[in-house]
DNA sequence: TTGACATGTCGGGATATTACGATATATTTA
DNA sequence: TAAATATATCGTAATATCCCGACATGTCAA
């Protein structure tokens, strides 16, 4: 906009930016995981393999309505599932959901542990 | 559920969970965070300093969209924000953004470099 | 084969997001 | 003071998301 360098200079350096085609698909990778449910959906395959109905009981959720939520978060490519007799697995596919639910972890899991005077 | 206990037992052990309440909580950052827009706007600022008509600018939006989104940001702990003269700069407050943003750039930055022969 | 079970699919109505224009406030410059 | 600049706020209409009931499909067990 202006040129009239003001402050930090130094600071000011032209950024690198991810492309906005390429952040809108993050956008919608991020938007599938922003729900209670789906978080903990995740959480919970990020430890160990699960049925439908499983995570559905764990989230207090009609099974049916897990599955719309997992088939969610297989197309954007988090998960991915296999058929045993008629129960389904599903299981984490994107390596980055570990990461990001440790993030989580680490902001909202420490619910006040009343910290020692 | 069933008490069947059919496959990969090793791999079912109670796992440890965040509380519903808490992966509300943080469902709303991230869906604060699930936007193309906003994601270049914290790229930037893990970058620099930049104030709220750059970010508008480098984002394509009019300023006052830009101030919105900013706020956003602000109200769920994201963003800080310093006014100088009639200028405002924001900053990155919450540390855990530079590992989600790391692993958006990884994920979806890599868009074909162009590998040398 | 029949019935129970596990999962998936299809509308619809309530609710939330988003972008935009108009306007407001504060600050600097002429 | 008046005008220009930078940021923020408020309605609102278009759009997307979410949850639910109803139904469909596939699989096992009696």
């Amino acid at each position: 906009m202006s040129d009239s360098p003001t402050t930090a200079d130094a600071q000011r350096a032209a950024p690198r930016l991810t492309d906005l085609e390429a952040l809108a698909q993050a956008a919608e990778c991020l938007k599938v995981l922003a729900h209670p449910h789906r978080l903990r959906m995740v959480q919970m395959l990020l430890q160990g393999d699960w049925t439908v109905g499983e995570l559905a009981d764990a989230c207090g959720v009609a099974s049916h309505v897990a599955s719309e939520h997992l088939r969610l978060m297989q197309r954007c490519g988090f998960l991915s599932s296999e058929k045993d007799g008629r129960r389904r697995y599903y299981r984490v596919a994107e390596p980055h959901l570990a990461a990001i639910l440790a993030c989580v972890e680490a902001r909202f899991d420490n619910q006040a542990p009343i910290p020692k005077p």
